[in-house]
DNA sequence: GTAGGTGCAAAGAGTTTGCATACGC
DNA sequence: GCGTATGCAAACTCTTTGCACCTAC
């Protein structure tokens, strides 16, 4: 997987340094939303001299060459982050563990070509994130 | 239309203080999100004695009772406010001028059935933005 | 009169930047 | 070796809170 994000960072123009592979890989591993403390704390485990302000000036770098999303939902207020997919997808997100489950497909093309076009709107992306609980988390609520 | 902010604000079991009014103008009056710093500033004009503080613990017990709706979108890092309003609205959002046009009708009731139900997730909400360029603003960036 | 609302000032949290040093190419 | 990346520390922005005074009910 190294390999891959390694191929990503030449592609962008970027070097290759032990803290961006790092990063990239914490991404990888895991599958909801981090924000800049959570990457930061896993990364110091690894990398005990690593500054937060690095960890800071890695994730403006590769959101801004969309090797990595910027992701704002309600379950926080910081800013959180993801690996950028090539897909389309959007997300379900558990209020409680805040779990988050990737959703392919999109169920509104037609329908914002259709307020688009209503409205003299020229749409450039959208988001669709969808809130409640998980089926672990319904359960234990119940309890 | 002070009136029936007013019958709210008993509704709510809240006292009715001009500053609370003052507010509720405020988002009133405006078809776009407003930040604290633009409710501020435009409530100073009115009350010059009032204080950013005053303003901040308004928003925060008018979302409290849902009279206020807070609002995270991708034009700003601030959270934004909004009246909250009964019926179930998407936005367009424009990312130039960052005028918001509501829109009625929500196209993904079913398929958020049907995806809720594939994953054992319950939901309780969703959110569905577009951003793009409305039409004023798209003229004018060919220019 | 009393509970809740407000103003002021200061603290907290999260984010961003300047600069000297270190490292990838 | 050159130019970019990093570490450290401090600044900045936005948000939140403590406390004394004031106002709606």
């Amino acid at each position: 997987m190294s390999q891959y994000f390694e191929k990503r960072l030449t592609e962008a123009g970027l070097k290759k340094t032990k803290h961006r592979l790092l990063v990239l890989n914490i991404l990888n591993a895991t599958k909801t939303f981090l924000s800049m403390d959570d990457i930061f704390n896993q990364a110091i485990k690894v990398e005990p001299t690593i500054s937060f302000s690095t960890v800071y000036r890695i994730l403006e770098m590769l959101s801004s060459h969309h090797i990595v999303k910027e992701v704002n939902v309600d379950i926080s207020k910081q800013t959180l982050y993801e690996l950028a997919h090539d897909d389309h997808t959007h997300h379900l997100i558990c209020l409680r563990c805040h779990k988050v489950i990737h959703v392919e497909g999109c169920p509104i093309h037609d329908y914002q070509d259709a307020v688009a076009s209503k409205h003299n709107f020229t749409m450039t992306n959208h988001n669709l994130d969808f809130y409640g609980y998980c089926k672990q988390c319904e359960t234990q609520q119940n309890k």
